[in-house]
DNA sequence: TCTGGGGTCCTAGGACCC
DNA sequence: TCTGGGGTCCTAGGACCC
């Protein structure tokens, strides 16, 4: 018996500001106004000068304060604005509610960020109720847990997150391939998943402005302007095309990185190589956490106009050994910096993990390798409760 | 106005091997 | 003495996402 091919339904669910939203419930238990009322943003430190936007209210994103801008500009903008500091462990609460909730209609879930998840509903609904059963998602985590969520309503998941970024808050869109004349190719090409600033300049540069121009303009041309493997992509993507499925299991963790943006530029050495000690624990922290072994070290630094100088090297055993990540980063720095110039920034990350249990021998002698493994149990020992810092939403 | 922190994937060029 | 073509690995850099 032959069935008829199924049309697949996804949702793609988004809460609304997520940070700034999961702040103001918080805050509202406390008794305190709604901050999503009035132009409020949260920021990483609101003190440090150099800290940042991480999520907006709607009233501050019709003032033109955006996500990433700095708090200082947000602040000339709107010298009233609300400014709040985040709170990670909250916000992984209402993080797990939420999802749990979304996992209740569908276990076929992927989970995006922390905001933001795909759900397969494929055989839980049809295409005529669909909006329906999105509608009763979005109350029912409206009402339970206190903030709104938008859900895209589509039949891949391109088509439904670019559904769930129209009218917010609080609100359901379909966007089936049917619909995609009508209500995607009016967009400007910046607003297709995958168009960032450069791309943007390039395709408009070219007389590209909308992604209807982008689906019908020929290969030949899109590839010169973006190459081969990403013109494929925009060109099925204008066009409403995805065949990606909803992927259920979490990915392992390619790589691990961490940054720290000194409050001013420093060009002293010493604070220097403080910063990557710091960064260095933090990696090789996480590495152990994971029980990874990383094989190739990277370093950076950026300086005060932005420009960024980088190195990487391959170890000849994987290693998750702190002292032997901070080694290869100090010898890195020698290479790439001149020792005057002012640094905003550095970082260190790692990748190529794997699981092996490789033995860490010639590295250093027995003895020396029996205390850098106690200094580093004694560290996560200590450190064994942190959380890792919150992203922006 | 002055730009955080954490990731993924792709491309290009050079080294090296057969 | 000078030359091919293919494959893989490595590093550097750039674009995108939240």
């Amino acid at each position: 018996m032959k069935l008829p091919a199924l049309v697949r339904i996804i949702f793609h669910i988004d809460v609304n500001s997520a940070f700034l939203s999961w702040s103001a419930v918080k805050m509202m238990r406390e008794g305190k106004p709604d901050i999503r009322l009035v132009p409020s943003v949260v920021s990483g430190d609101p003190s440090d000068r150099r800290s940042i936007i991480t999520a907006a209210s709607i009233p501050a994103k019709k003032l033109g304060i955006k996500t990433a801008q700095p708090v200082s500009m947000a602040l000339r903008t709107c010298p009233s604005l609300v400014i709040v500091g985040g709170d990670w462990n909250w916000y992984k609460q209402c993080s797990e509610g939420f999802i749990s909730i979304c996992r209740s209609y569908s276990p076929v879930l992927q989970q995006f960020s922390i905001d933001e998840c795909f759900i397969d509903m494929t055989v839980r609904c049809k295409p005529e109720n669909a909006v329906e059963v999105a509608a009763r998602l979005k109350d029912q985590v409206r009402d339970t847990l206190g903030f709104t969520v938008n859900v895209g309503v589509g039949s891949n998941k391109l088509l439904a997150k670019m559904a769930s970024d129209f009218e917010k808050p609080d609100k359901v869109h379909t966007l089936w391939e049917s619909e995609v004349k009508e209500k995607m190719w009016p967009l400007g090409v910046r607003d297709l998943l995958w168009v960032g600033k450069k791309t943007e300049e390039r395709l408009t540069a070219y007389g590209i402005n909308t992604i209807g121009q982008l689906a019908v303009l020929g290969m030949d041309s899109l590839t010169r302007l973006v190459g081969r493997k990403f013109a494929w992509q925009l060109h099925e993507n204008a066009n409403g095309r995805d065949n990606s499925p909803v992927e259920t299991e979490r990915a392992e963790a390619k790589s691990i990185s961490a940054e720290r943006t000194f409050s001013r530029d420093f060009a002293d050495p010493k604070d220097i190589d403080h910063a990557l000690f710091n960064v260095a624990c933090i990696v090789a922290h996480r590495v152990r956490r994971h029980n990874f072994r990383a094989s190739t070290v990277s370093m950076f630094i950026k300086y005060k106009d932005f420009t960024v100088a980088q190195k990487q090297t391959s170890l000849e055993q994987p290693t998750d050994i702190t002292a032997v990540i901070l080694n290869e980063a100090r010898r890195m720095l020698t290479e790439v910096w001149d020792g005057s110039t002012p640094i905003r920034q550095v970082g260190i990350g790692v990748s190529k993990l794997t699981h092996e249990n490789a033995i860490q021998m010639s590295l250093f002698e027995d003895s020396r390798l029996e205390y850098y493994r106690e200094w580093d149990r004694q560290y996560d020992e200590s450190h064994a409760r942190k959380d890792d810092a919150p992203n922006r939403e």
